[in-house]
DNA sequence: GCCTTGGCCG
DNA sequence: CGGCCAAGGC
C-alpha cells in the first residue's frame, strides 16, 4: 500500500443538521478523505457548512431538498470539481451527484427506499425504486467505456447476496431484498463494469450489514441488519483498492443519537 | 420564624417529561415542601414519578391532560389529603386542584392564557379567561368563612400591577395586563380574603417578574418580564407568613432547556 | 424508533 | 422560541 492512500466514506446521516456532532467526531477519528454523505434532510443552504470545516473539510458538494426528504452532499479534504450526475431519478430528487477528486471520479447515491409493499402494480414507490435501477444499468454501462478510475458510493438500499440480511428467507418479500431488487442492483452493478469491494473482500459465506432498524430493543442484540450502504469501484479503481482496509464502523451505530446507517470505508492508491 | 418552617414553590414548568431533570435540580437546591406545577402537559399516567421519588417528594397529586395541553400536579414531601377543587373551569381542563397537605389548603391553579385579542365577544379564550377569574371570585369568597390557613398558589396568566410588566403603558392592551383582567384579578383575589404575598413583602414601586418570553433573543439583557406567577394567602396563612421568604428564583429561568417561567417561593410558620 | 414538516398554543 | 401533536417516510 501506498503511503498516502485515498480513503472515502458513505454514511446515511439521516439529518446532517441533528448528528453534526456525530459526523465531527467520525471525521477526526477516521479521516477520510473524502465522506459522501446521504439524507442530509436539509436545504442546500442549510447545511451546516461550519461543523465541516472546522475538522479540515473544507470542500462541500451539497445538494439538498426541502420538505425534509433526501438530500445528498460530498465534504472533501482535496478539491472538488463537480460532474455532471447521471439523470437516474425520474422524480426529480436530491439522490445523486458526481464529482472528481485527486483524480477518482466519485459517484454519491441515495437511491430510493421502495415503500412497503413490493409490486410496482401498486406501490408508486417500489415501481420508482424499480424504474432507479433500470436507469442505473442504462447510464453507467453508457460510462463503462471511460476507463478512469471510478468509485460509486452510497445507500442503494437494496441489500443483494443472501449474507447481506439477517434472514434470507425471512425478507425474501421484504423490500431491500426482493429477487426484483437483488437482480436488477446486480445487473447495474455489472453494467458499469463495478466491483462489490465488500464482497471482494469477503466471501459470500460472511455476514454483513451496515443498517440496522431504530425499531429494534437492542440493535446490537438482536443483530438483524442488511447492508444497504455500498462501495463500487470499476476496473481502474478495483486496481488501486487496497481491499484490506474496506471497513464498516459499527460504533457509529451506537453511542449519542445514532444514524440507523453505519459509516463504510475502503481505500484506494492514488492513481 | 419558626425552625421548620413550611415553604411551598410554584412553577410553571411547560413540560414536566422533558424537564424532569430540572425539577429534581430544583427540590434538592431549594428544597420546599411542597411543589405545585403548571403545564405538565402530560396524562396523570404519564407523570415521571420516580424523577420526584427520587428525591424525596414521593406524595403527588396529579390531574392530567391529553393533547399535549394544561395540566397540573402538587408534590410533597408530606401526605397529600385531597379536596374538592373549586369548579372554575368550565371547558373542563386540567387547571385546578386542592390539598390538605400539613395543616394548609392548597389550591393549585394554571388560569387560561386568554389568547391574543383582548375582547371576549371576538375571542372565546378570552371570553373563557374572564369567566374562570369570575368563577375564582364567586367560589372563592364562598370558601373565605372557612378561615383555615388557605394558600393559593400557580400561573395565573395576570400581571396586577404596573409593575408586574416591563412596560405598564405599552401592554395595557396585551391580554396578561389589560384592565379587564388586571381588575377582575383583584377582584377574584379579594372576594376570597387573600393577600398577595410578592406585594406585601415589596411595595408597587418594585418591578416584579416570574415570566419572560422565549421569544426576546436574549430574556435577562432585554428583561421583558411579567409577574405571572403568585402566591396567595388568605388571613389566617398570612398570619403565618415569613414574607421575608418570598423568593423568585431567576436562575431557573436560565440553564439547561429551561421553562419560560422562574419558580416562586414563599414560607410560612406551621399551624 | 427516530427523523422530518406544519399547525396550534403560549 | 419552544413545547405539544399529527402525518409521512424509512
Amino acid at each position: 500500500m501506498a503511503l498516502h492512500p485515498f480513503k472515502i466514506s458513505t454514511w446515511n446521516i439521516n439529518s446532517v443538521r441533528l448528528r453534526a456532532p456525530n459526523v465531527q467526531q467520525f471525521l477526526k477519528a477516521e479521516a477520510p478523505d473524502v465522506l459522501c454523505l446521504q439524507e442530509i434532510k436539509c436545504q442546500t443552504g442549510e447545511f451546516p457548512a461550519k461543523a465541516f470545516n472546522e475538522v479540515g473539510y473544507t470542500h462541500h458538494q451539497v445538494l439538498g431538498q426541502g420538505g425534509g426528504h433526501h438530500g445528498v452532499a460530498i465534504v472533501s479534504r482535496h478539491p472538488i470539481e463537480t460532474l455532471e450526475p447521471q439523470p437516474l431519478c425520474r422524480e426529480g430528487h436530491a439522490r445523486v451527484q458526481a464529482a472528481r477528486i485527486e483524480g477518482f471520479e466519485i459517484h454519491n447515491i441515495y437511491l430510493p427506499a421502495g415503500g412497503d409493499v413490493p409490486d410496482p402494480d401498486e406501490n408508486d414507490k417500489f415501481a420508482h425504486k424499480l424504474d432507479f435501477l433500470a436507469s442505473m444499468a442504462r447510464d453507467y454501462s453508457a460510462l463503462a467505456s471511460d476507463a478512469s478510475p471510478r468509485i460509486l458510493v452510497g445507500d442503494l438500499n437494496v441489500a443483494p447476496h443472501e449474507n447481506d440480511v439477517w434472514s434470507h428467507k425471512q425478507l425474501l418479500k421484504i423490500v431491500s431484498h426482493t429477487p426484483a431488487e437483488t437482480e436488477a442492483l446486480e445487473k447495474a452493478r455489472e453494467a458499469g463494469g463495478f466491483f462489490d469491494i465488500a464482497r471482494e473482500l469477503h466471501d459470500d459465506g460472511q455476514k454483513l450489514y451496515t443498517w440496522w432498524s431504530y425499531r429494534a430493543k437492542d440493535w446490537a442484540a438482536s443483530n438483524r441488519g442488511r447492508r444497504l450502504d455500498h462501495i463500487w469501484a470499476n476496473d481502474a479503481a478495483m486496481g488501486l483498492a487496497d481491499l484490506d482496509s474496506y471497513s464498516i464502523h459499527l460504533a457509529w451505530r451506537g453511542g449519542w443519537k445514532p444514524s440507523d446507517h453505519a459509516p463504510v470505508s475502503s481505500s484506494f492508491q492514488r492513481p
